[in-house]
DNA sequence: GCGTGTCTGTCGGTCAGCCGACAACCGAGA
DNA sequence: TCTCGGTTGTCGGCTGACCGACAGACACGC
């Protein structure tokens, strides 16, 4: 019963787009910078600035969450508590990016905290106020949505590789996101120039300290890449996947 | 140097909201029931609808992602293939829920694919057409954003319960996920009538089918659920968040 | 210079959970 | 009725990664 056709309308109709698995696509999704100037103008001036020291927090779990903010400047990381405590690294945001948009949007307080991982800039605007800016500027809404999609993708890549991937693997794809996203090139080498540690390197991929330490040191005694004060520069992108395509269990022939 | 405020001016003003750790709210968002009936008319309007048998896909992974999707009846489960072969079910839409929304608005072709658990009734919405309704219609817009942002609050509990807790407890929370979700209470039991396979769960969960085995044998036993074809009663719901708090690894003191 | 705290590197012992294998089960179809 | 594909239940053996522990390496402040 019931018209029987082609169930899916979806498909590749560009053949293939899906080329590169790894091939992902971290827009930074720069609200602010993607803002027409006008836009921008009429933001800010319903923004209010706030300074954030390093080490500070813009709004932490639990909180009512009725602000949505706006990164001029510095580095902030969203994190998520674990129930043992710890704190799990879910994001960075970068200049120019909007964060603690979620939970306004969707209400009943923060499940999330934000850390500025240095002194850092930011334009706070209050729930009622954003949701007028987002009526009157119908931009802004396309771009609030696109945010929340990037960061949806990256959730659920996080979620495949924790599921599917060993630690050494997991590993070489956070790194590697960490560069599509945050790397910058410096002759041949990409620097990573958000200081890491290495529980932090855990706590982002759901391993320990000592892994995270042994696996970084495998991948620098291979060629992969060299540390420098916290800040780790990849020197062979080529190996870097080659190692997070490797997946360890009975490399799959899955021909189909 | 620059203003050494209060860095944090969102903090728990409201105090203790955040109560119950596992206190998830995890509305379902059910977008369409949620639309005052005029606008829900003007969208019906300007879908084609779409029937998709039991097993068929919606979408697959690849596709150019130029529409969005909302269900009317059925089931259907949204999936991320692993690069090992298996499908991961991110999450279930029941009726009434929108899906597809992420990459419409994002750009870049489908990361995900959905297919129907049974046969379900789709609506089928060009990206264009979804844009000119939500300039329209700004309460939708509200009810997208809170879709997104429900999904990503649900990834980022997911992506907490993968890095840092152990099978066991991870199963727990599932079925107390989806017993919040999807639960029907019938005299006294939660009825979750999803019907899943333990190899399923153990693509939400990150094991293997001969874990979810034992441990759904191990709930049996203490008298935590009881299965009928395929189907999951929750008898014990305390018992169950018991379980899912009882965290293994040397139980924290973490008094700060 | 010297303490002090945080971070990195390394090493065994231990165990949860993966893997493979196989038997029983069940519902659907012939 | 019987076959058959998919699902469930159970069992050892094996191992990746966790845990605790400790020693060096830094950086920072006094």
């Amino acid at each position: 019963m019931i018209s029987h056709e082609r169930p899916s309308n979806d498909q590749n109709a560009d053949g293939s787009h899906a080329s590169k698995p790894g091939g992902m696509q971290h827009t930074p999704s720069r609200f602010l910078t993607r803002l027409s100037s006008a836009d921008r103008a009429a933001l800010v001036a319903l923004a209010t600035p706030l300074c954030v020291p390093r080490r500070g927090s813009v709004f932490t779990t639990g909180g009512p969450g009725k602000h949505v903010y706006f990164l001029e400047s510095g580095k902030v990381k969203i994190c998520q508590p674990s129930p043992s405590g710890s704190e799990i690294i879910l994001w960075f945001c970068l200049p120019g990016e909007i964060f603690g948009l979620a939970e306004v949007s969707h209400g009943g307080g923060r499940v999330v905290s934000a850390y500025a991982c240095e002194e850092s800039q930011v334009l706070v605007l209050s729930q009622k106020d954003f949701f007028s800016f987002l009526g009157a500027h119908p931009d802004a809404v396309l771009l609030s949505m696109q945010a929340l999609s990037s960061r949806l993708r990256v959730l659920g890549e996080m979620v495949v590789n924790l599921i599917s991937d060993d630690a050494n693997t997991r590993i070489a794809k956070l790194l590697l996101r960490l560069a599509a996203r945050y790397g910058k090139r410096v002759d041949g080498y990409i620097l990573l120039d958000v200081p890491l540690t290495h529980e932090e390197i855990a706590n982002m991929v759901g391993t320990t300290r000592q892994t995270v330490t042994t696996v970084i040191g495998q991948f620098r005694r291979q060629g992969v890449l060299s540390t420098e004060s916290r800040r780790i520069q990849i020197e062979s992108e080529e190996l870097l996947t080659e190692i997070s395509l490797a997946s360890t269990p009975t490399a799959r022939q899955r021909l189909r």
